[in-house]
RNA sequence: GGCGUCUUGGCCGAGUGGCUAGGCAGGGCUCUGCAAAAGCUCGUACAGCGGUUCGAAUCCGCUAGACGCCU
């Protein structure tokens, strides 16, 4: 019996991902792992651009507002809970569509992260104490002692970063380097990648519209409901901060609808930037007919 | 037509003879559980031409453009 392929489709914000995932899941006859990490909360729908309720009914979805924003959620959980996913799907499909703009979802999936245990939230918080009562030096400091090789790897100027290998060894007493193996993951399945793409003045101006859309769908009324909530790790999302900021008086509604903007248009140049450096993708302008990427999707799985 | 003021990188903006402000926008990049996050990094521009000077964005002249006032 041959692999089952998992069909993956990435792509800057806004190019088309949803669509294009939605015709070749259709012509298929299969469904859809959405790899999106803010698609995931039931609680936003407006900002985060999930598919319409026509889309959804078109092709059946997984991973979309599944979850609430109360929930911890995070690149491990997924992996697990998608590759599982994508063996019961490929029981009775030959082909299954992935789509999704974060670059680090979308690998995990498909080439695997190594192992971490599970460490306490309690000491991620401590570790942001630290940060913030004594500065990054205390952490960099911490890191050279506990673990010099990750050290010496590591962008030593990212909190984000320190702090990971940080409870790892706190809550291991192992060094965060020890536990990468670095081996290339088999999986059961193919893999085909599409990326989606498009002139950059382009991108920005779907940005920009897309932008204008929300706002006149509501995206102001759907913010001000999870306001309160500004700190859960979810709301750390382009469209809500910069509401959040405006409601707080920080912002005026221009600015904030055009910080919106330009923080959207900076995402899908590090979106670009992540997916550039992967040779696996095969790039289609997103005018592309459905048909010529199908046709590319059925002979790059036929070999 | 006359007189005066102004002209700095995509934008804003400091700088009044030597030591290449700064901000914004934009570009490039990093990335193994916060990832729509977090972080790193990139600009020798002074309207044009000529002159003074060892040296000019800074001084002088002419030209062009903008603005203002006068006739």
């Amino acid at each position: 019996m041959p692999k089952p392929t998992l069909i993956c489709i990435v792509g800057p914000t806004a190019i088309g991902k949803t669509t294009l995932s939605i015709a070749i899941a259709n012509a298929l006859e299969t469904e859809i792992i959405s790899a999106d990490s803010r698609q995931f909360y039931k609680e936003m729908s407006i900002g985060t651009a999930v598919p319409s309720s026509e889309e959804l009914a078109a092709v059946p979805h997984h991973f979309i507002q599944d979850r609430s924003i109360f929930d911890t959620y995070s690149v491990g959980d997924f992996e697990r809970d998608a590759l599982r996913k994508l063996e019961a799907l490929f029981s009775r499909h030959e082909y299954v569509v992935m789509v999704g703009g974060s670059g680090l979802y979308v690998d995990a999936v498909l080439k695997g992260l190594d192992h971490f245990p599970k460490v306490d939230p309690g000491i991620r918080e401590a570790l942001n104490e630290k940060l913030d009562a004594e500065g990054i030096e205390t952490l960099q400091q911490e890191l050279q002692e506990a673990d010099p090789t990750h050290y010496e790897r590591v962008d030593v100027q990212n909190p984000h970063r320190l702090i990971r290998a940080l409870e790892i060894y706190r809550a291991t007493g192992k060094p965060y380097s020890s536990f990468l193996k670095s081996a290339t993951t088999q999986r059961s399945f193919n893999t085909v990648l599409i990326g989606l793409t498009a002139d950059r003045e382009i991108v920005y101006e779907r940005i920009n519209k897309r932008v204008d859309i929300m706002i006149e769908q509501g995206l102001i009324e759907e913010a001000r409901t999870l306001h309160q909530h500004l700190d859960l790790n979810a709301l750390q999302t382009v469209g809500y901060r910069e509401l959040f900021a405006y409601f707080d008086g920080t912002l005026s509604k221009d600015e904030a609808i055009s910080e919106i903007k330009k923080n959207t248009r900076r995402f899908a140049k590090r979106q670009g930037t992540w997916f550039r450096k992967n040779p696996d993708i095969q790039w289609f302008d997103h005018s592309t007919a459905v048909a010529t990427i199908l046709e590319f999707i059925k002979t790059k799985s036929a070999q």
